[in-house]
DNA sequence: GCCGTTTTCGGCCCGACTGTTTTCAGTCG
């Protein structure tokens, strides 16, 4: 095989991120001028949001000044850290920082104007400081630190771990939802939505957005503030609150008038770099845009819908998933927006677990909920033998489980069974199932399971040579991360990406909730490159089969159509593309 | 530090809430 693509650990866009954010706290703390602060802010989420790496880059000669938010400054620095691992200019404004002083942004109630003052009234540089100050009382004496603010900052230090917490997705719908319920039927309301990033479906988020449109007289807030499970009440006001619930989640809520609904869910919908752009572009028709409405000096031009915001602009409406200022305003004036797949062009799944490894269900169970959920295929999807922990199938098994196929395909009637199979891929690259029953398989779903601290040559070069294999068919949850738990191993996506292509393997953008892999950014990336995917459940049970909702709304969040995702295809045409795949 | 049919200066999104103070700065989203 060849090494052609692949590279010596590099500098990630996360790194490159996280230099500038630091930049920014300390420009901040300093009372620098704060656009310059938010202009580092601003770099450093353009970075993290661009799907190619800035090392790769810098490499090829791009001009990054060409990105949003990076000029001639920020790119000769992108430039120094990829090349040198580093950034003088950080390393001089940390000589003269307290190491530790960026610490105390984190606390509630502490931002860059406290913290400056702590540091020069008290000679507070660390977080040890200001318990100490804390304990002996000193901060009672600083101008503007009232008994409830210190109260605030005592609550902060105690409970900080919790606060930085970020929750799934998955968690936190449900309780959104359940709470949009109770208070769609309070008295008075008319609309409540679920905003923020969790209505944008990011993977993780920090809190739960809600956003109502009440008549004059309602009792939405107050219900809000009753409701069950609430920790503490941390704001309270007529037209926003805020509560902590006892599981540590922090759920907003904004009430408004009918006529404001729009503007207020767009402007809580975010993303914030999204509003940005568009208020920006108001600005310069001679218009605003807030949380109220679209204005024209005084008078108010639109806003009860959100599509009033777009159509201001002539532009397409914008789809929640895509609002995260990657490119989708331009795409939208251009009326050149992607049709973005949804759960209904989806016809089968192609990564399910049964009884014979590690599932809970048999093959027929798994099928006949399928069937019920409208598909009209499903693959079956056991581990192989190398997977002991999950049971994995050896080749005596994995026929036996090919002739049960065989016998149900017979029995059953609206959906069909593919054969296929979870194969490992070994640390040198093979695939762990010989070829005698690859040939007999539909499809293959090959993942490693193992050896997940390679480096990143190794790493890479055990998945471009499994892609080798003519039997390569899917390469499941490619980065194998679980979200809050692992980190994904490290590989050259690029390379791999480049191999998928060049191979015609498919890209498997797996739906579990604390997988999500391919995420956002990498599903768009695959798309620009035209590799398909296969969006699929990894089902271990039968209410697994419905979490397809998931990995359709990453998709989303990658721009990713129908007509990129395999299994929107229906049966005779998916069999036709897995035989000429095998060649 | 970025950006530009108001281009190389002078802007930079915008408002609610809190706590402390008495008119406002800081924080937050």
């Amino acid at each position: 095989m060849t090494n052609e693509g692949v590279k010596l650990p590099r500098v990630t866009n996360r790194k490159i991120a996280d230099i500038f954010n630091e930049i920014a706290d300390l420009l901040d703390i300093d009372g620098d001028n704060p656009f310059k602060v938010r202009a580092y802010r601003n770099a450093a989420r353009t970075i993290l949001g661009y799907p190619r790496e800035m090392a790769d880059l810098v490499e090829e000669g791009f001009d990054l000044t060409t990105l949003r938010g990076i000029g001639k400054e920020l790119a000769k620095k992108i430039t120094e850290i990829v090349r040198t691992g580093k950034l003088v200019y950080l390393e001089k404004l940390k000589k003269t920082h307290p190491p530790q002083l960026e610490e105390l942004l984190k606390i509630p109630g502490l931002g860059p104007g406290r913290v400056r003052l702590l540091h020069e009234l008290l000679r507070i540089n660390s977080l040890e400081d200001l318990e100490n100050a804390l304990r002996e009382g000193k901060l009672k004496k600083v101008p503007g630190f009232g008994p409830k603010l210190i109260a605030k900052i005592e609550n902060g230090i105690q409970t900080r771990r919790y606060e930085a917490h970020r929750f799934k997705l998955s968690e936190a719908l449900p309780v959104a939802e359940w709470i949009v319920k109770i208070l769609k039927k309070t008295k008075g309301a008319i609309h409540v939505e679920i905003a923020g990033s969790l209505r944008r479906r990011k993977e993780t988020v920090h809190d739960i957005d809600l956003v109502a449109a009440c008549e004059e007289i309602n009792d939405t807030m107050v219900y809000f503030l009753n409701l069950p499970k609430i920790q503490k009440i941390v704001m309270k006001g007529t037209t926003r609150s805020t509560i902590l619930l006892e599981n540590g989640m922090s759920v907003d809520l904004r009430v408004v008038s009918t006529e404001s609904f729009g503007a207020t869910l767009h402007h809580f919908t975010g993303s914030k770099a999204h509003n940005i752009t568009l208020r920006k572009m108001a600005v310069e028709k001679g218009m605003k845009i807030n949380e109220y409405g679209i204005w024209q000096g005084k008078k108010r031009i639109g806003g009860d819908k959100e599509e009033d915001i777009y159509n201001l602009f002539g532009m397409q409406y914008i789809e929640p998933e895509m609002r995260e200022n990657r490119g989708e305003i331009a795409l939208a004036q251009d009326h050149q927006l992607p049709t973005l797949i949804t759960r209904a062009d989806i016809k089968g799944d192609l990564h399910i677990h049964t009884t014979y490894s590690d599932g809970l269900a048999s093959i027929e169970e798994m099928a006949l909920q399928a069937k019920r959920l409208g598909y009209e295929y499903i693959a079956i999807t056991d581990h192989t033998e190398h997977l002991k922990v999950a049971h994995g199938m050896d080749e005596k098994r994995a026929r036996k489980q090919l002739e049960e196929i065989d016998v149900l395909n017979e029995k059953l009637d609206g959906i069909t069974i593919l054969k296929a199979a979870e194969i490992d891929i070994l640390e040198d690259g093979s695939l762990d199932m010989p070829d005698s029953i690859l040939e007999a398989l539909d499809l293959t779903v090959c993942s490693v399971h193992t050896r997940f601290n390679l480096s990143l040559r190794k790493q890479t070069e055990r998945i471009l040579k499994a892609m080798e294999n003519p039997h390569f068919t899917i390469l499941a949850h490619p980065t194998g991360r679980l979200i809050g738990l692992r980190e994904p191993y490290d590989i050259d996506m690029e390379a791999v990406m480049r191999q998928a292509k060049a191979r015609g393997c498919i890209l498997e953008l797996n739906a579990q909730p604390d997988r999500l892999d391919l995420n956002d950014i990498h599903s768009k990336m695959a798309k620009e490159m035209g590799i398909r995917i296969a969006i699929s459940t990894d089902a271990h049970s039968l209410n697994d089969l419905e979490l397809m909702r998931y990995g359709i709304w990453q998709a989303r969040r990658g721009w990713i159509e129908k007509a990129d995702v395999i299994n929107t295809l229906p049966l005779t045409a998916l069999q036709k593309l897995f035989r000429e795949m095998k060649g």
